[in-house]
DNA sequence: GTCTATAGGCGGATAGAC
DNA sequence: GTCTATCCGCCTATAGAC
């Protein structure tokens, strides 16, 4: 928590490394001061509650997720390159932010209507990409591949699940956390070639 | 929650319920009493703490997703009917207790070593169901097929995932609740499908 | 075993000086 | 904008009667 920024970037920083450890009713707002290095009174002077407050983070956390895949799914090349370069941009993405997903998964669940507002309005980035990407496989492969929704749901599954469940895979697998990081690492090449594999899945 | 029920049993459901919607720090033991029809002095004469009556139902819903899946790896026939069954069944036990992986998933993240510990015990069963089934693999279809970690971690990550990313995924998707359901059971087949087809999938 | 009443403290929020 | 001091309600936990 460098000194040299503003009250407001320092505030936005703490809070989003407490709230994503915690989720919304395990941070408290003493806390979060104290990695700010600023006292409670200023979170509300900024913020006004901590409601609000989690509602900017958890907004910007919605927005960091979106963003990231839209433009991961703007890559170049051929329909091959796509694939590989998605899935190793995501794994990389979500290994850097672990607690992401799971983070914004979990206070989705807690509150569907909120987020599902505030996510329509960033979905159509992502949807079109992706879009792109689907007809460049139909050009490529003829009409008859896997629908588009199994596609694409199969795509985050396979990157996302494997991170957010680690610490339930890690037992089942017998690995400690270096081994799964390698692990991760391989599902890069795994991943790709499973996706590719099966653009010509039965339905 | 039905009066006829030990108070124990009455405490135990109605904390269950409110753990799995609200997690540890968000769930109230005044809630708590209320769905079980009793008062809080009575949660923690059978229980002592919030955090022990905490512990008693996580540790549960932890074994029964290791039970469930277990049982669920014990279905008999050819290989194809195994992935088959186990596909639907999963998707199946999921979908009927939607928030129970989540819950999990998140408590975990908090709180590694407590479950790392309840977890290790309950593991063998599971990974053992799974390697019968491995085996079963390699027989029919050579030596050289996809490492059993990916298999396992594949066949979670595609069961589980759409269910648990459900609030985001609808809007991905552009698909209400009802559509949204006929698309997981839709994913029984393609999931299947799936799995059978990669077996052979380059490392 | 079950209840009421209450202790005791934590945590979000505000008042008000500087 | 930033701080200290403080309010007040909520929530866990316990005491103690029945």
């Amino acid at each position: 928590m460098t000194k040299d920024q503003s009250t407001e970037a320092r505030i936005k920083e703490a809070a989003s490394t407490i709230f994503m450890k915690k989720g919304l009713t395990g941070a408290r707002m003493q806390e979060i001061a104290d990695a700010a290095s600023i006292n409670k009174a200023m979170l509300h002077y900024y913020f006004r509650s901590k409601q609000k407050l989690f509602e900017v983070i958890f907004a910007e956390k919605v927005d960091a997720l979106f963003t990231a895949f839209a433009r991961i799914f703007q890559s170049e090349g051929t329909f091959r390159e796509k694939i590989e370069q998605f899935v190793d941009l995501e794994i990389t993405f979500i290994s850097t932010f672990p607690s992401l997903p799971l983070f914004v998964l979990n206070e989705a669940a807690k509150n569907p209507s909120f987020v599902e507002d505030h996510m329509r309005s960033r979905k159509e980035i992502l949807k079109q990409s992706l879009k792109i990407t689907y007809d460049q496989m139909k050009i490529e492969f003829g009409p008859d591949i896997i629908p588009l929704d199994h596609f694409m749901i199969n795509i985050f599954s396979l990157c996302i699940y494997p991170i957010i469940a680690r610490p339930i895979a890690k037992v089942m697998l017998d690995k400690d956390d270096a081994a799964y990081d390698v692990f991760i690492e391989s599902r890069k090449k795994h991943v790709t070639e499973l996706l590719l594999q099966t653009i010509k899945v039965k339905s």
